[in-house]
DNA sequence: TCTATTGTACACTGTATATGTACAGAGTAC
DNA sequence: GTACTCTGTACATATACAGTGTACAATAGA
């Protein structure tokens, strides 16, 4: 379970831990009949409470990705796609990108490098 | 003032006004001199309480963009870049923009698309 | 000097986040 | 079948955060 959190972060630990996950689901690294890790063992891992990951596996469920049940926990679904995109999201991806972009330029990044990261992972999507 | 929030949106707004007026202090569509409205006025036009938007203006004030003064009210100052950039900060957005896209790919969005839209990006970074 | 206009301070309310604790359900050992 | 243990769930609570209402302080300009 290659996941890490930041507790010091001022996004909540829940939804960095659905965030993980999600990449992990995402991209193959988590695949359908998979099992996670029981909630108190996972929060002991991060170092957090056993009810804030079982508000991440929740969140995940209700998208989809998981089947949970008692006793044999939370396990990685066949997830089929939406069927349709809701045609406001790719308004608020464009904008969110361009936001997050704005934030590290403002860090001091040079755009020559975040252009090119943002490449390479346009690169990775299409390889995959 | 080319700025728009979402009330329903789970991100605060503070925060949303931060963004947007960062995206145009990074391009340039805010300039060092330039006046932003009072509080008052901008918190009319988006339909939140003054406050709300005098907290935005206070974290970019705190971030070195904006000068704030009672009665003559927030100018974008010169602003030096960082001196030298965090390195955990080149980790933190490589990883947020990783979290970005697989929740859009979540959302059903095809890969293609979603790389069309970071190189498209990349461009627009690079000829600025 | 007076007034209007600006941002600030701070109390208050509602919501979200994280936790503590008790519970419910379903396998497993016997 | 019964007891036990391991799983997630429910809900009360503590705390922090976001947003607002209201009063105030500072200052430019008439």
């Amino acid at each position: 379970m290659n996941l890490r959190i930041d507790l010091q972060s001022t996004i909540p630990v829940y939804r960095q831990i659905v965030d993980g996950l999600r990449i992990l689901l995402v991209n193959g690294k988590l695949n359908p009949g998979d099992t996670l890790p029981p909630v108190r063992r996972l929060a002991l891992d991060l170092g957090v409470h056993f009810n804030t990951v079982a508000e991440a596996y929740r969140t995940l469920g209700e998208e989809g990705w998981l089947q949970i049940e008692r006793r044999s926990g939370a396990r990685v679904l066949p997830r089929t796609a939406p069927d349709r995109v809701a045609p406001e999201a790719a308004e608020g991806f464009q904008r969110r990108l361009r936001e997050l972009v704005a934030e590290v330029q403002a860090h001091g990044f040079a755009r020559g490098k975040i252009a090119r990261e943002l490449r390479r992972l346009a690169e990775t999507l299409e390889r995959t």
